[in-house]
Formats: structure tokens, C-alpha cells, sequence
DNA sequence: AAGTGGTCTAGACCACTGA
DNA sequence: CAGTGGTCTAGACCACTTG
């Protein structure tokens, strides 16, 4: 019974979609047991890999998980893990004012990329500006390898992942990012035409690769009034 | 040929494995075609169920998608998408002073919550501590509806998506965050004992039910030192 | 022992892309 | 047209949990 009505949607769909339902509406509350396989194979006459189908992808949705041997549950709900996308961070700022040196790190440098103070760093800095007013001031360091040239072409790259792009495979390294607010030094309130109190948000990023090297270190001034960032979590649908 | 050991894995799971280190060690690249699934169906000797598995799980964790009628292509790797996790923010954290009261909204909480300026909010703030010492100020706010008592209720739920999940079925609303940097009101210096011109990093948390009904505002003030927040990008395992 | 999820096969039909 | 991915069925065997 119950059975499906024949719209061009494929079945898991449907399947999933009473089940998502039901979750949102309340009817299953986290904990609660689902209907196990086989039930749902008769109740919608469909196969096992069909009603599986559908069930993998409520799991992965994260709204059920399985245990093996008793049946499938629904999850609770992680309202703390947020999504932020930084994909979009220079979009229509204009790039000013950069500058490229080769330094010897102090210690906050040299510790955020693991080496000893005396290994030569490069360091990449520029102002970006949007309507010929500066909002943010980005400093990027990276270890200085004598076997590779490329100072100047570090410099083309906008953003800091194709760096390290070009430094190993392109899935084998991932970021991490601190957020923090901070008073900006003289070079920076200098660079950004702002007062020394000015509270500043600063973005910490480290390019790590798949070995735990550090391969990148970067920090990030935002002014107010740009300096925002956003997150969401919770339930958002389309996989 | 290349017939997969027999160990206890699943064979999907090998599949999938074998061209996850493809892709990780730069034999694919991104936009390359993988082998079409009758391919790996021959080269496995597996169903073609299998190799969709296989080819499904590798999906899911982005590192390829599929063209229907063309085949499996590896995908560009997101490195400016974040995961922040915001699960464990008050952990350890001692909330003394706590303060409820209905108050008539300003400008900025009745815009942030979506409601006239005449109606009347629930305004719950506290200080949190480490070590006697305050390193956070929590401002919640939310409408008051006449309907529900709760006042005291609401104080005692830690954290701010439980609010919600008791108006609103535990899926059915999410929480969009705005992160920047502020210097402090003069009630927020007294409670962190810190000076005007300390900078603030502020959180501003929305809770926002699935018809896109403001049921909650928040604003958390952290003191630098403590007021870290930490997100990754770049592939993860276990998906 | 009966029921559950987890893996797997060997078929089938469809809609789509490209030469 | 031959090849691709997308959906689906009807079986099978296994390991696990629970009475």
C-alpha cells in the first residue's frame, strides 16, 4: 500500500523525501527508530538496494545513521558545526600596494611554520582596496626552498591555496584558519590609514600538506564595516 | 588482471581507495577522466553495483563527480570551504551574572530578529569565567510571545539552539553566524573589566526557523587570549 | 533462531552524450 | 550508433543483536 505515485522522480527519492519529512515535521525525533528495511521494501514495494539507497542518503544528509545488527535511528541534530566559505574573500577588491621581500622570520613566523629562525622566509604583502579605499592588508610567508625560483611567480597567484598548489598534488594539503580581533601594528594601521585602536579582525591561516608540514602561513587585517564573516549551520538540503 | 588481496575490506572500499591515492598523489587532476565504470567493473572483476558504490562514496567526499552519458571526472579541490566547529564554545567556562529582562528592542534587534520595534523582547545576558577571571559577554534575545511562559526556562538552556528546538521541531530551523570585530559598549567593558579600546571579537548568531522566521539573536563578546575560533578546510577523511 | 543491517552478483531498461 | 552513467530488481551470503 502506500504506493508511490509515478512521477518522473526515481523511488529512493520519494522514499527519502517521506522520511526527511517526517524529521522535519517532528513525527521522528532524534533517537527514534526508523522502519527497517524490509518494511519499507514491502510498504513501498521496492527492492532492498532501492530502500538502502534511499537510507544512505538520509545518512549521509546526516538526519539517520545505522547500527548494524539493530536498525536505523535518527541522528540528533549538530547546530554547532558551521560552513564557512572563504571561496569569494578578494572578489572585488583591488590589489595595491604589494611588495615581496625575503626576511628572516621572527619568532611568531618561524613557530607558525615550523622552522628555525635562520631559514629565510618570503614574505608577500599587499593592500586591498575597494573604491580606492583600503579594507584589508594581507601578509602571506612561505618557506624560501633554494631549489625552486619562483618569487615572482608566487606573486601572480591571488589566493593562497594555488601556492601550495604548485608545491604538491592539489587535494594533499589542507588549511586551517584562526579568527581572532586584534589592534593592528604600525605597518598595518599605516597601510589600512587607520587609527591604532581600531579593532581589527585578523584571519590566521595555515597551509598544511598531508605529511603535517607547514607549507604556508598567512594573516589577514579586515577593517570594520567589511571585516565580516559569515558561517551557517544547521539543515540544508541538496546533497 | 590486479585482482584485489583478500583481505577483510569490502572491495568497494578498495576500489574507492585506490583511486582516492590516485588523486591524492597526482596521477589524477583535477578535470581528468576516471575509467568508466565497465572498466573497473573488468578490471576488479566486480558488479557494477560495486564499482558505484565505490565510485558514489568518492563522490559524496567531493573528489569527483560524475557527467551522465560522458563519465567520471575529478573534481577542483574547495579549498576555501571551512567547517567551524562552535559545538564546545562555553566548555569550561563558568557563567556568573546572569540578567533576564523583557525589553523594548533598538534598531539593531528589532532588524536582527525581523519585528517591530514595539514588541517586546526577551533579553538574557551573562558573563562567563575562567579562572575568576571573565573572558565572554552572551547576549541572547528573543521574541516574546505571550503564548509561552518560559521565562525562567529559557535562562536555563546553556546553549543558545536549544531555545529553539523547544518552539520548533530539532531539524527544522538553522543558525547563520556573523563574525567581525568591535570595540565594546560601555556594559560589556564593565562586565569583561577591560578598557574601551581592547578589541572585541564578536559573534553575531541567528537562529532562523525553516520558513525563514527569526526566532532568536545572539551576540557573544570574547576577550582576545581567549576569543579563538578555529576552522579547517582541504580534504578530511573518514567522510 | 529470527531479525537486522552490510556486501555482492548478474542481470535489465532508460536517457543522455558524441562521433 | 556504441558507450556512458542512472535506476531498479531478485536473489544470495555474512556478521551482528536480541530474545
Amino acid at each position: 500500500m502506500s504506493k508511490v505515485a509515478t512521477t518522473g522522480e526515481p523511488v529512493y527519492m520519494q522514499i527519502a523525501l517521506e522520511i526527511r519529512e517526517d524529521i522535519f515535521e517532528g513525527n521522528l525525533k532524534p533517537g527514534d527508530m526508523l522502519e527497517s528495511e524490509s518494511q519499507l521494501q514491502n510498504r513501498y514495494s521496492a527492492s532492498k538496494v532501492t530502500v538502502r539507497k534511499s537510507l544512505s542518503e538520509l545518512a549521509q544528509e546526516g538526519l539517520v545513521y545505522s547500527r548494524p545488527g539493530k536498525g536505523y535511528f535518527v541522528s540528533e541534530p549538530t547546530h554547532g558545526l558551521f560552513e564557512l566559505d572563504f571561496s569569494h574573500e578578494d572578489e572585488g577588491l583591488e590589489s595595491v600596494y604589494s611588495d615581496v621581500n625575503i626576511i628572516k622570520p621572527d619568532i611568531e613566523i618561524a613557530e607558525a611554520l615550523a622552522i628555525s629562525s635562520q631559514w629565510p622566509v618570503i614574505k608577500i604583502s599587499k593592500t586591498l582596496m575597494l573604491h580606492n579605499q583600503p579594507v584589508a592588508f594581507d601578509l602571506k610567508y612561505l618557506p624560501y626552498d633554494k631549489g625552486t625560483p619562483i618569487v615572482e611567480a608566487e606573486m601572480h597567484y591571488a589566493v593562497f591555496p594555488e601556492i601550495a598548489a604548485e608545491k604538491t598534488a592539489p587535494f594533499a594539503f589542507y588549511t586551517k584558519m584562526r579568527i581572532g580581533a586584534e589592534q593592528g601594528t604600525d605597518e598595518i594601521c599605516q597601510a589600512l590609514r587607520c587609527k591604532k585602536e581600531e579593532p581589527l579582525l585578523v584571519i590566521h591561516r595555515y597551509l598544511i600538506d598531508k605529511d603535517e608540514r607547514r607549507i604556508g602561513f598567512g594573516k589577514k587585517y579586515l577593517l570594520k564595516g567589511y571585516g565580516f564573516l559569515e558561517a551557517v549551520s544547521g539543515y540544508r538540503a541538496e546533497s
